[in-house]
DNA sequence: AGGCATTACATAAGCTTCCTATGCAAAATC
DNA sequence: GATTTTGCATAGGAAGCTTATGTAATGCCT
């Protein structure tokens, strides 16, 4: 394979190295991270950060979450439904655009979203409870660091 | 609520107080673990790592691989019906026990593995090679630090 | 204003991957 | 040797996603 873009030769050979190095941890976290995450309890894992989306932003139009959650629009248009039927959102169609509907949070979706908050910080708090105050603030420290350095990382990845 | 276990009382407040910290990076890492590894290009996430257990640990039962992806054994079977359709793993039917079948890689399974190892590789160094080298010692540092204190955080975790 | 493309969403049909319930043969146990 | 247990297969079904298509409201253009 030929990578030759620019100079940087020896950069390159580091990289290499480094991402040996990056990739176990790397899949390590991911393997984790699905093991926590994708076993849905109750509600899926868009659903969730649905929710969450529509307590950060308000009201929002069905197609703007499909994109924000990186699935199709008859697959929001699908979960909105769930959602509602639920009663974990509701519809207010747009005044301006009668073809648009403005998805919004019910004080029930509200609910949801901080019990699971709080139930996930007992749960954290618990595990955090038992390790060493040293290993907690490397912990914090060390997660920090990571984050935005990952973020970095991964600013120049192409979407999947 | 009355957590009262034993008297570590201000143990317990930096535990909260840390745990905050930790949950907003441990769920943006979930996320995006999530994207990136529960997008399927070709075959499913639960199919590689059944096929990287394949490869570590060398011919398995099929019970065994259920548990160790923690899915339910028709599951399992259905997996392994499908790769071996795809000429992934092949089935040996055990000597000691007729009933018992070991799952074993073919060498196209061995070299799909071996084909994605390098993918990954090669678009690890290339995101890699964009950051400055203090950004990545800084990063492998980070990623190095922050695994063995999350393990030791979900060791008392219990499974999901 | 009328006609046409676009936009916002809904519906239909199908795929993948998981599940529970059940069946069956081989092995283990008594 | 009869019964239970174990290892796997099959049947049936649900969740959540997809593409293809339909429909109504809007915007644009002459």
């Amino acid at each position: 394979m030929e990578i030759a873009h620019t100079d940087d030769g020896p950069s390159d050979l580091e990289s290499v190295a480094a991402g040996d190095h990056v990739a176990v941890v790397l899949e390590e976290l991911a393997t984790l991270a699905v093991r926590q995450v994708s076993t849905p309890r109750d509600i899926s894992l868009t659903a969730v950060s649905t929710l969450a989306h529509l307590d950060r932003n308000g009201p929002t139009r069905l197609t703007a979450l499909a994109v924000e959650q990186a699935v199709s629009q008859p697959s929001m248009t699908q979960l909105v439904q769930r959602l509602e039927r639920e009663g974990l959102v509701c519809r207010r169609t747009d005044r301006r655009d009668a073809r648009a509907t403005r998805i919004a949070l019910t004080e029930a979706g509200r609910k949801l979203l901080g019990d699971r908050r709080s139930r996930r910080r007992e749960r954290l708090a618990m595990l955090l409870d038992e390790m060493s105050p040293e290993e907690r603030r490397a912990l914090v420290h060390a997660a920090e660091t990571f984050l935005p350095l990952l973020h970095r990382l991964l600013a120049g990845s192409p979407a999947p």
